[in-house]
RNA sequence: GCGGAUAUGGCGUAAUUGGUAGCCGCGCCAGACUUAGGAUCUGGUUCUUAACCGAGUGGGGGUUCGAGUCCCCCUAUCCGCACCA
């Protein structure tokens, strides 16, 4: 019989289905493991080659494991809620739960032709109310819980409360919090709550008609749609990730990731140790003092002028009046300013002086006070000391302002030199202070020390830590994500209460965003909130007294995908978020697999999400994924036809003499093209304008050209799987996807060589010799170079899974397969245990086979093979004998030889004479089962 | 500019982790079976050479009996961050 996959395949993917195969308790005396894909963003576009790479690799680890007799969670879902899916709705003139329903439809089926061995029965959605009642309730946590730095982790907010009355805690109190009204009370506290409201500036995208998380925009443009961002104060939901921020870059020691991952998660949040400083404002009558951060404090001596970024607070009262219009100005045109503008214009210096001048706290010196828009409002507090000698920025401002420019540290003491000849400033942080009073002479790091003692000492600093990460902006103005569970009172929000979760989306026929910023939320008219009876109504009438208004805005795409691994193990409770016994059974994910790209993203708002569950006592490990692996992204592969400058209907093949420049090269769908060879007929139905296409051969063939680029409709290079899958069958694609390279590494999609990987399966199927009534095995024993090649392929398969290196596991079967068919083996005993290593990689083959062996269970319940050392074991060794390093003939040894052996037998021997020439070796490197290599 | 990674035949890649570089696959060449093949099977395929010899893992140096692998310098490509004081 002939391998019918297409027969195949269907028939156990029901049989997987209808048995329950893959379904996972929660209770089991196995020992546990979970294996977690990143859950797709069901788009309209549907699955590419590109999508199932990392899911195929983590279905044969899961598949692996669970032959390994591991308990394997393995789910998978749909990350549905979110910007890209209401864009695609917004497209398509679609309500975006119909779009989303519609997707999620294709996915499931794109992802069920290629045999995963998901628990389907955890499925989650992020957009469905049973799964969202848990974002929203983690956001109202959030609300009510704070960071105590004192214990390092969320505590209750009450617990904050509490310490305020009892006078424990009164940093910020403007008045005794007994005479604070209520609403004086909550705006205290929300500077403490790890979710809160705040005016600040936000990333606001006119376009998307939303706000924008950093991460969410790169070089001033957004990233879903690429439209410009802009600055602007708004009233936003904010996280408090920042608290977090020590711990999330701790406990990066603790995970097994690549190190290139963690350098981008430490970069994001970027720490950085340094002094804050106050400076006086030079003859304030109030006295006034502002704040600096430095990772400088050593260079305090060579501060020229200070800096103050465009929004501080600072500027109004200080300006001069002389100056007063020139700083407003000044401040207004770099307020109004784009992100995208600054950005583009980092290189050009602007800034204004303020008439202000500042008193250095050391040496008593009068420094002018500038505005410029170089310090960033969000970074520090938005001051800086100018120390142009040491800082190309500030040494850039200072040039461009005709600044004094002072030198504090130098390489060694006698190489100071004036700045005035520098062409740019001296930023390294090695070297000697000088002119620097009592630090002069000490070594940089020394000084920075001394500096900060000194500082503190005169109570005008203190040594600190500053992070680059901001906190995470939680609201967007869109339809398509999750209520907030918030409710005004007077202006003050007040969590609705967590017996009335899920707060339900709202259906609205307009969900479009506005340009203005007004959630389309608003549309739903009569959506508010009754708070005696904890419920929505429906009314117009907003009295503020009984009824009051909802939050209109909605929560980002991350909300739902932060803590999604938790919901997997328990998915189906309405009680909880999950079980206490779901949780501690299944501790944390043991494997992560997905794109890189979500360094700055969903894999610092997942870290932070599982910290603060940890804290509060839901989560039992501190970092949510122990070991995380990235696939490579898969690009493009295009092909292209070459046209006639001359001659529209002529093209002519790639390697014709002179092609280059009588030709253009236009796209061709990668679909009609095999091998780089054209299929002239489907070309000529392809599109109408190339009905009449003539060409000019070679050999015959009319040969493309193709380039590596972005997997898009446009250039006409997207491979879907499902042809494939049609085509080769699922078993020939997955084998392939791994074929194709290590999984971590980026590389274009190439079809080219899938035939080998299909006639490899066809050539493993034969040995098994498959009739109508099963395998026509011999139940001979197997001869020792049999089990020797099974023995070998059984070690190297194992080896290479748990180094997730698959692309070696499939040229090992290959190997094994070769040698198995050439020695004509057909003994059950090797045979058998083969499918069953199969079995993870090309389940549909093992499973048919497994049958065809005469089995009643499944393959996936089998147990993996054990290798066995004695068949690997070698009577003789064959050694390569080296001369001075270079490789020269070969001897063969007993497995026990020692290195007087292995000499006594090289100097018997005619070439071993020649080599050595009758002299001694100077020295014999012996090393057993290596090499021997001989000195002379 | 800062940080991280990568570099091996015509192509995708492999190398027991310092021990015969190029496994496996694609492509190509030759052959077998075929009316036929874009089916199947067999053999060959780093370069140079008729062959032996020789050269060879981006370039240059070093450590070592021995380097694709370790160390230093350089080049190229990819990715991340980027006025973060």
């Amino acid at each position: 019989m002939d391998y019918t996959f297409r027969e195949i395949e269907p028939k156990w993917q029901s049989y997987w289905r209808e048995q329950g195969i893959y379904h996972v308790k929660n209770e089991c005396e196995k020992p546990h493991y979970y294996v977690l894909d990143m859950f797709p963003y069901p788009s309209g576009a549907g699955l590419h080659v590109g999508h199932p790479l990392g899911y195929i690799a983590s279905d044969i680890f899961a598949r692996y494991k669970r032959l390994r007799g591991y308990n394997v969670l393995h789910p998978m879902g749909y990350d549905a809620y979110g910007l890209p899916a209401e864009q695609y709705a917004i497209q398509t003139g679609q309500h975006p739960a119909k779009t989303t329903e519609v997707n999620i439809a294709r996915y499931r089926e794109q992802l069920d032709k290629i045999g995963f061995s998901f628990d389907w029965d955890r499925e989650v959605r992020t957009c469905d109310p049973h799964y969202y009642k848990w974002t929203q309730w983690t956001f109202i946590q959030l609300f009510h819980h704070y960071y105590d730095k004192a214990l390092d982790k969320a505590r209750p907010i009450a617990e904050l409360v509490q310490k305020i009355e009892c006078g424990e805690h009164s940093e910020g109190l403007s008045k005794p919090w007994a005479s604070m009204s209520e609403e004086e009370r909550q705006l205290y506290l929300m500077n403490y709550r790890l979710a809160y409201l705040a005016d600040i500036p936000v990333n606001w995208c006119p376009q998307l008609g939303t706000v924008l998380a950093n991460d969410e925009v790169v070089n001033g443009l957004s990233v879903r749609g690429g439209y410009p961002v802009e600055r602007k104060l708004m009233r936003q939901w904010s996280l408090r990730i920042t608290a977090y921020a020590q711990r999330l870059v701790d406990g990066l020691d603790s995970v097994d990731w690549t190190e290139s991952l963690k350098e981008i998660q430490r970069n994001w949040i970027g720490r950085s140790e340094g002094a804050a400083v106050w400076f006086p404002v030079a003859d304030s009558p109030s006295g006034q003092t502002f704040e600096i951060f430095t990772t400088r404090p050593d260079t305090i001596f060579g501060v020229t002028f200070m800096v103050l970024c465009p929004e501080h607070e600072m500027i109004e009262h200080i300006v001069s009046d002389s100056q007063r219009d020139e700083v407003m100005q000044y401040v207004t045109w770099a307020k109004n300013r784009s992100e995208r503008e600054r950005q583009a214009e980092v290189k050009k210096v602007s800034g204004v002086f303020t008439g202000a001048y500042a008193v250095n706290p050391l040496t008593q010196e009068r420094i002018p006070i500038y505005v410029s828009d170089y310090v960033l409002s969000g970074y520090g507090t938005g001051a800086i000391m100018a120390v142009p000698a040491h800082d190309s920025r500030d040494f850039a401002f200072a040039r461009h302002f005709g600044l004094p420019i002072r030198q504090v540290v130098a390489p060694s003491a006698d190489e100071v030199s004036d700045p005035a000849s520098w062409t740019e400033s001296l930023d390294s942080k090695s070297g000697i202070c000088v002119n620097s009073g009592f630090v002069t002479g000490m070594k940089v790091k020394d000084a920075m020390k001394a500096v900060i003692d000194r500082v503190a000492e005169m109570k005008i600093g203190f040594r600190t830590v500053n992070y680059r990460l901001r906190d995470a902006i939680f609201s967007r103005q869109r339809y398509w994500g999750e209520p907030f569970p918030i409710y005004y009172k007077n202006n003050i929000p007040y969590t609705i209460p967590e017996s009335c979760l899920p707060l339900q989306l709202p259906d609205v026929s307009d969900f479009k965003p506005t340009a203005t910023g007004e959630p389309p939320l608003g549309h739903a008219a009569l959506w508010a909130w009754d708070e005696a009876n904890c419920r929505v109504v429906q009314t117009s009438k907003i009295d503020n007294e009984t009824v009051f208004p909802l939050e209109l805005s909605t929560m980002p795409g991350f909300a739902g995908s932060s803590g999604y691994y938790l919901r997997y193990m328990d998915p189906r409770n309405d009680e909880s978020y999950f079980s206490p016994q779901a949780v501690n059974y299944w501790q944390n994910v043991d494997l992560y697999v997905g794109g890189a790209e979500h360094g700055t993203g969903h894999l610092i708002y997942a870290r932070f999400w599982n910290k603060f569950l940890y804290d509060i006592g839901l989560a039992v490990k501190e970092e949510p994924f122990q070991k995380l692996i990235n696939q490579g992204m898969i690009q493009g592969r295009s092909n292209f036809v070459y046209r006639s400058k001359t001659d529209n209907n002529l093209f002519i093949s790639k390697n014709i003499a002179g092609r280059e420049e009588r030709t253009v090269p236009i796209h061709v769908d990668i679909n009609i093209v095999d091998n780089d060879v054209l299929d002239i007929e489907m070309f000529k139905a392809w599109r109408p304008e190339f009905a009449e296409a003539r060409f000019e051969l070679e050999d015959g063939k009319y040969v493309c050209g193709w380039e590596v680029e972005k997997m898009s409709k446009s250039m006409f290079n997207v491979q879907n799987p499902d042809d494939l899958v049609e085509r080769y069958g699922a078993d020939t694609l997955r084998l392939y996807e791994m074929f194709l390279g290590p999984v971590e590494q980026a590389k274009p999609w190439d079809t080219n060589g899938i035939e080998g990987v299909f006639r490899f399966l066809k050539k493993f199927w034969k040995l098994y010799r498959v009739e109508e009534d099963g395998c026509h095995l011999s139940q001979q024993p197997a001869t020792k170079a049999e089990m020797k090649v099974l023995h070998q392929t059984i070690k190297k398969i194992s080896e290479d899974i748990e180094r997730f290196s698959f692309n070696t596991s499939v040229s090992s079967f290959m190997v094994c397969t070769n040698e198995l068919t050439s020695a004509g083996c057909a003994a059950r005993e090797v045979l058998e245990p083969l499918v069953v290593l199969m079995a993870p990689f090309a389940p549909h083959i093992a499973e048919e086979l497994w049958h065809a062996l005469g089995h009643e269970d499944s393959v996936c319940m089998a147990s993996w093979p054990m290798f066995d050392e004695q068949f690997l074991v070698e009577d003789t060794f064959t050694y390569p004998v080296s001369f001075n390093g270079k490789m020269r003939f070969t001897i063969d040894l007993p497995a026990t030889a020692t290195q007087q052996d292995a000499l006594a037998l090289i100097q018997s021997m005619p070439e071993g004479q020649k080599w050595l020439n009758g002299a001694a070796p100077k020295k014999v490197i012996f090393v057993p089962k290596k090499i021997v290599n001989i000195v002379i």
